[in-house]
DNA sequence: ACAAATATTTAGATTTGCCTAAAAATTATT
DNA sequence: AATAATTTTTAGGCAAATCTAAATATTTGT
């Protein structure tokens, strides 16, 4: 595959929210900021090699095979991402752009050493879940930490109330995106959470866990 | 620079020998297994972009600008196979393949990082020097150890004599290419050395003294 | 020094991935 | 259901990087 053929089954993919459903010319021209007809040429091509179920006007879908290629570069995307914040201590949000290149390197093996480097993480640094060699992963969902049961961990994502004083709190109390925080108990009586955080448990009432998103894979 | 325009500045650089000396059509067209009139239309707009000096029937060499060029990819190229080799147990003669990738992905600060990780190595797993970030390295030589003096330290890429009772010298005092090998003292009386390799001392005669190649840094 | 051999360049095509503009199909609106 | 709006495709072109074949320079050998 070349790169631009790798992008492409990428957008299909993201664009098919990992389903198998038919993704238009429109929004995958969007997505990679090219023309409706540069689209039209790449699905063509990808269809006759096999990578996409294309009918004219109907949209395209992946195959099974493109489904795995599609597999493998989110794979090794999100693999190389955990590197660049674990190993290179880049930010969890600045990643993205370098992953987007290093997902096109050739080497099966870099990516299997890789994975035993990180000691085979099940998550990225945005707290989306990393298939296996396999092709296999589980899905994650963003939740208030609100609706998340005890014992469950995740990863900060988002904040619902973005107001200053939110933010101050959040500060203050040293919590930031892309945070694990695990839920150690709550209480009953007013909702508030014992949540453990960069290795020491914090308290937080029902109205701050009810501004926090969490990603949680299932 | 695009990829390919990246891959001819590497050749130009590497057929001068790191000198700025002018290379033939032809040489390049071999290095980079691609047709000598595909070369001419290149260097043309390499020369055009200010990066080689290019004078018809005569060969290009590099500008000031296309020799920084060549030397951020030797570093980088040079940086990742000690990344291959040193975190990923990669040995040290199937790196090359993949380097020639990820030398090209574009991160100052990926390769900062990487440089930060790896401890800031001077040379890379073939004994090759690594470019500073300002573009400032020392040259390397493959000498017999026999002509290297006490207290230098290389690495061995090679043998003069390739004789299977050679070998099996080596394979049983456990001395394989791409170890560093540092000269710990010499015997006057009869040629032999006393060298470290691996963590611990060995006494070679002055034969095999004078069949192994090291590369060392001056 | 001149012919033969070799190296290099030019001219013209090809492929990939993209573009614009116009045509055709689909979907939405009244 | 017919027309309007939107989406998608087709047709024709362009730039990058390559190729083949032919033309032109340079170098080598005698």
């Amino acid at each position: 595959m070349t790169l631009s053929e790798e992008d492409y089954i990428k957008a299909i993919y993201h664009l098919g929210k990992g389903e198998n459903t038919a993704v238009s010319t429109n929004a995958i021209a969007e997505q990679m900021a090219t023309k409706p007809s540069s689209v039209t040429d790449m699905i063509k091509k990808l269809s006759e090699k096999g990578v996409a179920n294309y009918r004219k006007y109907k949209g395209v879908s992946l195959t099974e095979y493109g489904q795995k290629i599609a597999l493998t570069l989110v794979r090794k995307h999100r693999l190389w991402e955990v590197f660049l914040v674990n190993e290179l201590d880049f930010s969890w949000d600045e990643v993205h752009e370098v992953a987007e290149q290093l997902e096109h390197i050739k080497s099966e093996k870099l990516v299997d050493r890789l994975d035993k480097l990180l000691g085979y993480p099940q998550v990225d640094p945005h707290g989306d879940p990393i298939p296996s060699k396999e092709g296999e992963f589980k899905k994650a969902v963003k939740k208030l930490l609100n609706d998340i049961p005890i014992g469950t961990s995740g990863i900060c994502v988002g904040v619902k109330d973005s107001s200053a004083p939110f933010l101050k709190f959040l500060d203050k109390n040293n919590i930031a995106l892309g945070d694990t925080i695990s839920i150690v108990d709550k209480e009953e009586f007013d909702g508030s959470f014992m949540i453990r955080i960069k290795d020491h448990d914090l308290h937080i009432s029902h109205q701050i866990a009810n501004n926090l998103y969490l990603k949680i894979t299932e």
